[in-house]
DNA sequence: ACCTGAACACCGTTCAAGT
DNA sequence: ACCTGAACACCGTTCAAGT
């Protein structure tokens, strides 16, 4: 399959390095063929992400069944989104930096993993704050997960200081702690 | 300049479409002749994101200015981040699709212009929660600088719902505030 | 029905040759 | 000293022609 060798390519040399002409030529085929199979070389970028995707969300759901109370699952969940960001780190960029000002819009498919992750974070606050309106609950849920991935991607793309990667985790749990005790005391 | 030129194409079309023979074009020249002058187009790309950093900063020390305490600083701050964020989507987006998994490493000066963003989040937050030790600041401010970043990524590369750029400036908000309510509750 | 490979219009980068 | 423009090795995408 074209996409087994996309992922090869993108893990090995990232997103940058993938071309039409590597993947034909990794999997034996002319350029062309490519095309009887994806409209553009974008259509398979978008399914190497979705799988990552379904790879991620498994990973999480796992990771969420660990933990005595919802505040430490929401902690075990950071975690393991940081830890496959740090260990998959070509695939999880690429999922950023393709289409950050995207024409094509994503499948359906490609969504439902992303309010996935929503769901699963909101269904935890939940059970964390329950003073929490509906509302409330999804505001968290977005600045919560925007916030771990935005500094996941400052600590890898080298944008903070130096050895910032180690105390990634500990920044993490202080943006998880501290926004949950703030939940608690504006309740 | 081929600044000038480069940070036209940026806006106009984004980073995507920006190419060296276009800005060659753009200010009349031949491609070699760009290359006299930049090493690669690379250098011509950190050259417009070190402008953009240096445009941003300067808004942001504005916006510091304004608000009754540190608190409301912060919210003023993240409010003009988001706002810059909107108004320049392009140019902001290249910050952070160039070179995620750089093998080149940024000049002092770009790097100068990133501590100066966290400097003055920090100062800010020591001021509106003065138990906080130094090393909980610098965590802080990259929790909460990380978090508002992201949240913009994904309202702005569409991979929330819809609507949720206008929602954009609450989620941030919420953010900020039970954050910071957070970083109270700890002490 | 499926695949090829040449073709088109682009890239970044280099460098002899011109002024 | 500065600039050109052809050249090289790549791109994504298309499509007549082959099996």
């Amino acid at each position: 399959m074209a996409m087994d060798a996309a992922q090869f390519i993108i893990d090995a040399q990232g997103l940058q390095a993938l071309s039409a002409r590597k993947v034909a030529d990794r999997i034996g085929y002319a350029v062309g063929t490519l095309y009887r199979v994806f409209e553009h070389l974008d259509d398979l970028i978008i399914q190497v992400n979705t799988r990552t995707l379904v790879e991620l969300n498994a990973t999480l759901d796992r990771a969420a069944a660990d933990g005595q109370d919802a505040e430490r699952r929401v902690e075990a969940l950071t975690h393991a989104y940081i830890d496959f960001a740090i260990r998959h780190t070509p695939r999880w960029s690429a999922l950023y930096e393709h289409g950050i000002e995207a024409d094509i819009d994503l499948p359906d498919y490609y969504r439902e993993q992303i309010a996935g992750m929503y769901g699963r974070l909101e269904s935890l606050l939940k059970t964390a704050v329950p003073q929490c309106s509906p509302e409330e609950l999804a505001r968290a849920a977005r600045a919560l997960w925007g916030g771990v991935q935005g500094v996941c991607l400052l600590a890898l793309s080298e944008k903070l200081d130096i050895d910032q990667i180690e105390s990634l985790p500990e920044i993490a749990d202080s943006l998880v702690r501290t926004y949950v005790s703030g939940l608690r005391a504006r309740h």
